[in-house]
DNA sequence: CAAAAACATTGAACTAGTTCAATAACTGTG
DNA sequence: CACAGTTATTGAACTAGTTCAATGTTTTTG
């Protein structure tokens, strides 16, 4: 099931034979983590990639002031990892915690490589999936600009209903870069304009 | 000169034997642009992947209510594209325009399709420059929503000399996500610190 | 090189969003 | 099931940044 979903994710971006994929996923081993618990802490070397094939993260940094900052939530379909980290070996500036009890699947830094060299392919896979997010980053820090707090509010949660309806307001305070006490009075806002 | 340069970038990234060199650069042809010209106007289709060898470009966009939004500025040794539309032969949501005479090799899509069949190892190369453009966003983005617009005005100038020298108060405003008269009183408080 | 156009500076009035503090409503756990 | 901890709501005072308008400065172009 988990490799189903892993399956069905390659499918989106490029076509593997089922041999490619059987090759693929046996590079992933699956784990579970317990809500609360985290899966990177800023500092750590991040030592994997991850794919969510259940649950919930919060992928955030706190910076010096101590404000805490989501850079995004990965739900099941989403990868999660600290790329810089990653790829340099270096200390993470994130932290991925766990929102509820999830499960991913891992590969580690040695086997990504081992795969690249194995499989060609994948570096077209991971190009691909590099430039969408690329992409969509773009978007969001235009959206950030030429967005009041309540047009981000009400596009986050139209765009992603289903992860909006796991969290709470402080979470999509630290997403959207806004206070919690504000994501209240925009919600007021909206519900009496009903 | 101009392949000297790509010759550089490449370099940083990943390792090119001069044939394998000869072979991708060929697939690059140079094209000068007049200062004010456009290389891509919002709603055309990019045709282009482009690699600046002079000058300096503005990658940016319109928004509903008019305002210009920089995404980024691209001096030598910057890549250009509107990747979205590039990717997808979709309308561009981007504009690019040289903001004084400049020059770039270009690459067109065919010969981008042709270039990854020829040189899987093309792959690679854009694999890793689409994941350190992503981490640079990324970064951007947790800047954007924990400093104050003075801390990311000097955050730019030290960051980028060069390219904040050759550019208007407007033009950064832009890129800041701030009104021009903000930058201009940023500016005196600035100077009147020294 | 003069006129026009674009850009920069400044101040005053304004507003979107913050901060702080107090209270209320949940949620998880012994 | 009670209570400790976390989360949400609300209002009042505040502030970072905007908007508008007027003036000055630089750049472009006929």
């Amino acid at each position: 099931m988990p490799y189903t979903l892993l399956k069905e994710n390659i499918d989106k971006h490029i076509q593997f034979s089922d041999s490619e994929f059987e090759t693929y996923s046996h590079f992933f081993y699956p784990k579970t983590i317990s809500k609360k618990d985290f899966l990177l802490r800023q500092g750590d070397v991040c030592r994997f990639e991850g794919f969510v094939t259940k649950g919930c993260f919060r992928v955030y940094t706190i910076d010096n002031d101590g404000n805490e900052n989501v850079l995004y939530f990965a739900v099941e379909d989403w990868w999660v990892t600290d790329i810089d980290s990653f790829t340099n070996q270096a200390p993470a500036l994130l932290s991925i915690q766990a929102l509820e009890d999830s499960e991913v699947l891992l590969i580690n830094k040695k086997d990504k490589e081992l795969l690249y060299q194995q499989m060609p392919k994948v570096e077209k896979l991971f190009r691909i999936m590099s430039q969408k997010t690329l992409v969509s980053l773009q978007r969001r820090l235009i959206r950030n600009h030429c967005y009041t707090a309540d047009e981000r509010y009400l596009h986050f949660i139209k765009t992603y209903p289903k992860i909006a309806q796991k969290l709470t307001n402080l979470q999509i305070a630290a997403y959207l870069g806004i206070s919690h006490e504000f994501v209240s009075k925009i919600r007021k806002k909206i519900a009496s304009k009903k």
